[in-house]
DNA sequence: AGCACGCCGACT
DNA sequence: GTCGGCGTGCTC
């Protein structure tokens, strides 16, 4: 006898699993995974089905009215690992499963090719979890290769991740010698049937190897051994929009539900994998390089006009370097822009090629002598070759309201030390703060266990919970009277069990004409802090024209 | 989320 | 009277 009821959770913020009837006609078509057409709140919609039963305790129940996959889609640890998701990140179980899938059959389209019917050999109950610190770039795909290859030959699929464009060039360059049915490649691009079909190819067929961004973390093949987070560090693997999830995060969350290996890979590994590293819950292993050293320039003592950044010393270093026949690489913050750190340069360096190359700048001067830059130097860090960088302002990089901002220092430090062939000066006017910086450079581990030891202190992640809760609104007096109204609740009832930051403005202040207040939570424990704040967000309601999210360790 | 229901003030 | 804004509750 097959059952006659399906649980079903629907794309919605609501946590489900909604009970059906499953009418005689697809009796014995309905599975646990499978994406079925139904009438949810009066409205057609797709769900997907969570579980099956006998019975159910509510009367009147609708009828599926359409099973859209012969095979299941997802299977039943990726459904597990989508509730754990939904709980962690704030959303529901079904919005989770929704964002998992290519838009195309987010809506009632029929899918053929099966996904989860691949099962992976039975391995050891404990995935392995590593984290690769590469403290240079040209070793560390030897080690990636050799465990993607050792995963495939047993027989499982790997999900490789990059944070952006010019890292997903370089690593479907570097998979190739391992690459032999070719590498699918997962992106949410191109009209929805094309996303469809590349999607297909990556999630179900021959290739054992996908490669994707941020929301790769998502794709539900079968037989996932492997998950590989390249340059686990990067921010462009946290979510800017709800559901402000974290891709290194998710991929843990999926290690525990499906059994499959993370592998981290990171030249500046970010606090909290670090953190799992000393905890023991996940394993080292550093692969050493001789690099630049990195040095501090005190400026306390010199005397410089306003507004200007190359001290008479930095001057004679950058002589010395171009004499020599290297080029020189200048960092400037993008906010404070290259165009007058140029000027200055092309005064003092007259005979010398000086360009500026920043995210507008269309090609790289591939024959400047000096380059001012910013953060956008780095899409180029596996051909551009300085002898020296320089960091014009470190000061400002530390200076930052954002609890953040040490440890991006850290990455631009080990970045710069990664491309110089020389020599990395940070210039300084406050060498007592930029020694952490220094040692950054050239004793990580030193660095590592200061910025711990602060965010211990302060419980911020991952030693304690922040979350962001997020009032948007077209009109900023409502958006700040909502924010404060929350604030107000959230304190009343939250007591003195976690602690409520005041309403503030959020660093993005104005997002496509929505104003945007934060009200900050800060408590133990991500998973208690995130709970009762959704419980308040239950209960509150938002006016009339403002929308509350929540952003979990923003 | 998105929709119906119902309560209240404003207006032909 | 009744139109419509918005607070409230519900969706198998």
């Amino acid at each position: 006898m097959n059952p006659k009821i399906a649980h079903v959770m629907v794309g919605l913020p609501l946590e489900g699993p909604f009970d059906y009837l499953i009418p005689e006609h697809i009796d014995g078509k309905v599975f646990v995974g499978c994406r079925v057409v139904l009438v949810f709140a009066r409205k057609k919609c797709v769900g997907v089905v969570t579980g099956l039963a006998e019975t159910s305790s509510f009367k009147e129940l609708n009828a599926i009215i359409k099973v859209l996959d012969e095979t299941p889609v997802f299977s039943e640890a990726f459904i597990t690992f989508a509730k754990d998701f939904g709980l962690r990140f704030g959303c529901s179980t079904g919005e989770a499963l929704q964002m998992a899938l290519p838009v195309y059959l987010r809506t009632a389209h029929l899918h053929r090719a099966e996904t989860v019917t691949k099962k992976l050999p039975v391995r050891s109950l404990s995935p392995k979890v590593e984290l690769l610190f590469a403290h240079g770039i040209s070793r560390r795909w030897d080690v990636i290769l050799e465990r993607v290859r050792t995963e495939i030959e047993r027989g499982g699929r790997v999900l490789v991740l990059v944070p952006d464009a010019a890292a997903l060039e370089e690593a479907f360059k570097a998979l190739a010698p391992v690459a032999k049915g070719g590498v699918g490649v997962i992106l949410r691009q191109g009209t929805p049937k094309e996303e469809y079909e590349k999607w297909t190819r990556a999630v179900c067929g021959t290739s054992p190897l996908a490669l994707g961004f941020i929301s790769g973390v998502m794709t539900p093949m079968s037989g996932l051994g492997l998950i590989v987070v390249i340059d686990e560090e990067s921010p462009f693997y946290k979510n800017e929009q709800s559901p402000f999830y974290q891709t290194g995060e998710a991929a843990l969350l999926r290690s525990r539900a499906e059994k499959c290996d993370v592998l981290f890979v990171s030249g500046a590994p970010s606090i909290e994998r670090w953190a799992d590293v000393k905890s023991g819950n996940i394993k080292l292993t550093v692969l050493p390089e001789e690099l630049a050293m990195v040095r501090l320039l005190d400026l306390s003592n010199f005397k410089m006009k306003k507004d200007t950044f190359l001290s008479s010393v930095l001057c004679q270093e950058i002589e010395r370097v171009l004499a020599d026949g290297k080029k020189v690489f200048l960092y400037i913050q993008a906010a404070r822009g290259v165009a007058s750190v140029i000027d200055e340069v092309k005064k003092r360096f007259p005979q010398n090629i000086v360009a500026g190359y920043d995210k507008v700048t269309a090609t790289f001067p591939e024959h400047a002598h000096i380059i001012v830059g910013t953060q956008v130097i780095f899409r180029k860090r596996m051909s551009f070759r300085p002898g020296l960088s320089v960091v014009l302002d470190i000061d400002w990089e530390l200076y930052k309201n954002d609890h953040r901002a040490a440890h991006m220092a850290f990455i631009l430090v080990r970045y710069l030390k990664q491309m110089s062939t020389k020599a990395v000066v940070l210039q300084t006017r406050n060498p007592a703060s930029a020694a952490l910086l220094l040692h950054g450079g050239n004793d990580p581990e030193k660095f590592y266990a200061s910025e711990m030891l602060t965010r211990k202190d302060a419980q911020l992640p991952p030693f304690g919970a922040l979350v962001a809760v997020v009032v948007r609104s077209g009109d900023p007096l409502l958006a700040a009277s909502e924010a404060a109204r929350l604030y107000d609740t959230m304190v009343k009832v939250f007591g003195d069990t976690l602690n409520v930051w005041e309403p503030q403005a959020d660093r993005a202040a104005i997002v496509r004409g929505k104003f945007r207040q934060l009200v900050m939570v800060q408590g133990e424990g991500v998973e208690f802090v995130s709970t009762r704040v959704c419980g308040i967000l239950r209960a509150f309601r938002a006016k009339k024209d403002t929308v509350i999210t929540m952003n979990v360790d923003p």
